[in-house]
DNA sequence: CCATAGATCTCGCTG
DNA sequence: CAGCGAGGTCTATGG
């Protein structure tokens, strides 16, 4: 089928792969599309309650719907269906503006100006992954981690984590719109700096 | 209203908020629940194109839907309007198991079977947030962070700071049904022993 | 396939 | 309200 649908019925779901749920009988909100992506929607919140990503596979026996994707499955037991629609939608993607690359370009244009030294080089590799920003410069390295959003705890262990797979001298940067007070105690116990940027 | 909302139609939808976006023109099926949650949804995967979390208002304007919450927006703008339904649907909850929760409830149980020393005390808080299990003994401090997927490098991060706010000795343990590769030499690296556990 | 990290994360909890 | 962390995270990307 190369449509998706939408059903409201009066049912009771049971999830088993990850873990397992039960949802008591009630009216849901079925969205089954044609990537195989199932979402049960409840009278609240954006994240459906219950849900498989791309690839499930239906499979209908009577009044009971089975959707499975390797070791997981959703059984609905549809006692009465309230609404069916089938629906053809676009397959367009929002375009996006004000993403971590993007503050990370503009760190990269800045460079100088808040006092880095070297060439910057994007997502240089570590045993422990790939950092934002480094360089090396005079037998000094400089990592940078970028963040749209403020910076947390973990975001100052993610440098220190990074710091450690490198010899010799390392100056470590957090780079983001703001601090949280923990994270700025943190940081600055570590040596690593605060650099302030936005958007 | 006390009811909710599907509406697919032919529109264009810009975001302002956190990020911006814009979703070209094209068919979409828009979710407005009545706790103020928005969702719009494209052909495929589970999560929405756009979306407003628990709280948004929506004004009307001729054929223009805006929705706002605080400091954030979402334009639609209706060129075709092409299945409306309004629903009524239950409030209830999926019960979960295999939940990290129980995870931890089950390593107290064999606590000493594993040779962890003390009385197990939960979520005891530190200057770097609430260790998942703490002990003293002996002033012995034991630190065990419990996942319930397999333990990745920043879940040693994670406990390695939380050591950090303690004085004197302290035993590191991560507790999860595996760990990654790399994960394991970093906590070898750092003296965090990991526990293997399951449901 | 696994591992890693971003996200308009969402959501719930705690201070 | 901020801060912190779990999540069946989802999803994208690289090895």
């Amino acid at each position: 089928m190369d449509k998706g649908s939408i059903l409201i019925a009066d049912c009771i779901v049971t999830y088993d792969g990850r873990a397992k749920s039960v949802l008591e009988r009630g009216r849901y909100l079925i969205i089954y599309k044609v990537d195989g992506s199932l979402a049960i929607h409840g009278m609240s919140l954006i994240k459906p309650l219950n849900y498989i990503s791309s690839g499930s596979v239906l499979n209908k026996q009577g009044n009971i719907l089975i959707w499975t994707k390797k070791k997981e499955s959703i059984k609905v037991e549809i006692m009465t269906e309230i609404y069916y629609q089938p629906f053809d939608l676009s397959h367009h993607v929002p375009v996006m503006m004000n993403t971590e690359k993007q503050l990370v370009e503009k760190l990269v244009q800045e460079w100088k100006e808040h006092g880095l030294k070297g060439t910057p080089v994007l997502e240089q590799k570590t045993r422990h992954g790939p950092v934002d920003i480094y360089s090396l410069h005079a037998s000094e390295h400089t990592l940078v981690e970028v963040k749209r959003k403020n910076i947390t705890l973990k975001d100052i262990t993610q440098v220190l984590r990074y710091k450690e797979t490198f010899e010799g001298s390392v100056l470590c940067y957090v780079a983001g719109p703001g601090i949280s007070k923990n994270a700025m105690t943190y940081a600055e116990k570590h040596a690593v700096k605060f650099i302030k940027i936005n958007f």
